[in-house]
DNA sequence: GTTAGCACTCCTTAACATTGAGTGCTAACA
DNA sequence: TGTTAGCACTCAATGTTAAGGAGTGCTAAC
């Protein structure tokens, strides 16, 4: 058996108008609903092979019909028109903070809670990809000393040094500039353990503390601070009655506050790269606490290889078109944020 | 109508039932339970007293009673044996990550949420007390200056100035040394317009863009960093039916993911400041959204006028020997933990 | 190929009876 | 006077049954 125009409108209507109600759809309602003129039993020979081809699921003998995730993955490759969106603007959100990054994702991931009525998450940028602007060393009293670097796309990383042995002016100099010197421009991936040899090497003269703080800068740099993700609208899980219940509304919760989990379920794309969205419906979720969830990705791009992921997470029953559309939108206007200047 | 002793020891006896089952207790339970060795009859007598005295409350004509919220202050207040109890040591969780307060409080409020199974959540230090320890000012590129602050305690804030015009080395030099200099020592507060005003017209000479830099100094030093709140284990509530409804549940979750009506609910305390533990049951609870709910809270204080403040949040038949016990506990090794140095 | 008609399924809701835990009250007892 | 046994009563919880209705699948006619 195979997709004709007839059957994929009324599969379209059914999914329509079951987003709209999340109740199972009758052929009456298609029957009256659609621009077809066709009798409710016409609707019901279709809707038996609609069935038998596994795009809808019967929950039980006398009721109507509900989506599969092979009808809403159908719906949404094929059927959805989703259209940008009008969205805040991103450079409103920065502008209210300066220079905040962190900041402003906090801002978008509340506004997008608020404008989807769904769960939402945003990953930070990547920055091991990026490149070293800026290390300055400085002593704060006898025995700590403070060392601040900044990335490419000004991030921000700080750490306090412990130093057994007081290191005087010259020395504090000395190391700044040889950091200075020979790390800047370079991509964090690209130090490498000769190089801080090297570095050791070049500071030379200079005891065990030298390395010790050496390494520790190094360390500063490459620590992949634990990923970070922002959520927001967690509650908004309890507007679908199929994810409200005791034991869905604890795992979701939970995940939502685990942010490895978060990690593992906004995963980088893998396809469709063109549109940077991506759309996971119920079981195609890895993460085994997704199945009854959607989920809807996507990557931005602030350049400078500073890459993140939006997540948005609601009810299989999603209003793809419009979640899709907005972040289609956001991505937008996060990708040209810093690019045009 | 008074208190006695088998009153009492009747309305423990109750308490301590309902906090174990959460089911309404009968006469014939405590009949059996207690070492009072009394009929049902007369522990039915006794109980129609304390209702009517206010302790206890009869969900409908045929069930037992349950505690009111006088009935647990009652015993909070004179019952309750909360003894320390064995925990985890903070400076363990210190020294896992060097020197990052933060990460501390983040793995303290987890620890807490898995030895309490009650959602739990944890404020930053205060730091508007505290002295400055250190300002440094850096140039990143043409147009951005990068100032850190090293407040006492050793938080870290940074932010980046944006600046019209280049400013050469030799300014540079001066103008750390004049912010350093001048404000060192100072706890935030005392600083005011008028030795502003003072350093402004010290950097003279120049224009102003020092100016400018100084005025962004000065923010982010009063700037009052949004209530920092960390919290862990807020899906424990689905634990107790009596939170895990819809309407409350939802109120909880949101609660728990505005930051602002966090602080609201764990304002510091007011009476009882020798342990430094407070109970808020049910009604007490200033927060409309929390009136299902129990709070405990204890405040810790790091030195250095560095307070904050420990909020645990729990059904009313919430477990307060434990609770209260671990939190004295807790709060003894955090108030301990840089006081011996 | 389409549709009217009809028997059938099964969820939903309401009404009703049953059960049992627990109470309040009374009267008897020590 | 305090304690207790006994008993009628209340009411949530549970189970049963019946009615209602939405929706289906199938058949036969158009």
């Amino acid at each position: 058996m195979e997709m004709d125009e007839r059957k994929t409108k009324i599969l379209q209507a059914i999914i329509r108008n079951y987003l709209e109600t999340g109740e199972p759809v009758g052929s009456r309602t298609i029957s009256k609903d659609t621009d077809l003129n066709l009798s409710s039993a016409t609707i019901r020979n279709e809707m038996a092979d609609l069935e038998e081809m596994g795009y809808i699921i019967q929950p039980h003998t006398s009721a109507g019909r509900i989506p599969s995730d092979k009808g809403y993955r159908f719906y949404v490759d094929t059927l959805m028109e989703a259209k940008e969106r009008e969205v805040a603007d991103m450079k409103d959100m920065l502008l209210e903070r300066q220079d905040k990054l962190e900041d402003m994702l906090k801002t978008v991931v509340k506004y997008l809670a608020k404008d989807t009525q769904y769960a939402t998450m945003i990953t930070a940028p990547t920055t091991h990809l990026n490149k070293l602007k800026f290390i300055q060393l400085s002593r704060v009293d006898a025995n700590h000393l403070l060392a601040v670097v900044v990335i490419e796309g000004n991030m921000i990383r700080n750490r306090m040094i412990d130093v057994a042995e007081e290191i005087d002016d010259e020395t504090m100099l000395k190391l700044n500039m040889l950091l200075n010197t020979q790390l800047n421009g370079l991509a964090i991936e690209q130090i490498n353990l000769s190089m801080v040899a090297k570095l050791k090497q070049q500071a030379g003269i200079h005891s065990g503390v030298i390395g010790d703080v050496i390494d520790e800068v190094i360390e500063t740099l490459s620590e992949d601070k634990d990923l970070e993700v922002y959520t927001s609208g967690t509650n908004n899980i309890f507007k679908y009655p199929e994810l409200a219940d005791n034991e869905n509304a604890s795992r979701l919760i939970s995940a939502f506050e685990e942010k490895e989990i978060l990690g593992d379920i906004i995963q980088p794309g893998d396809g469709s790269e063109e549109t940077g969205i991506q759309v996971y419906i119920g079981g195609e979720n890895k993460n085994s606490g997704m199945q009854d969830c959607s989920v809807v990705t996507a990557t931005y791009d602030l350049g400078d290889g500073m890459k993140g992921t939006i997540g948005i997470v609601g009810p299989r029953r999603m209003d793809y078109d419009k979640v899709v559309g907005t972040l289609k939108s956001i991505k937008t206007k996060l990708d040209d944020l810093y690019r045009k200047e």
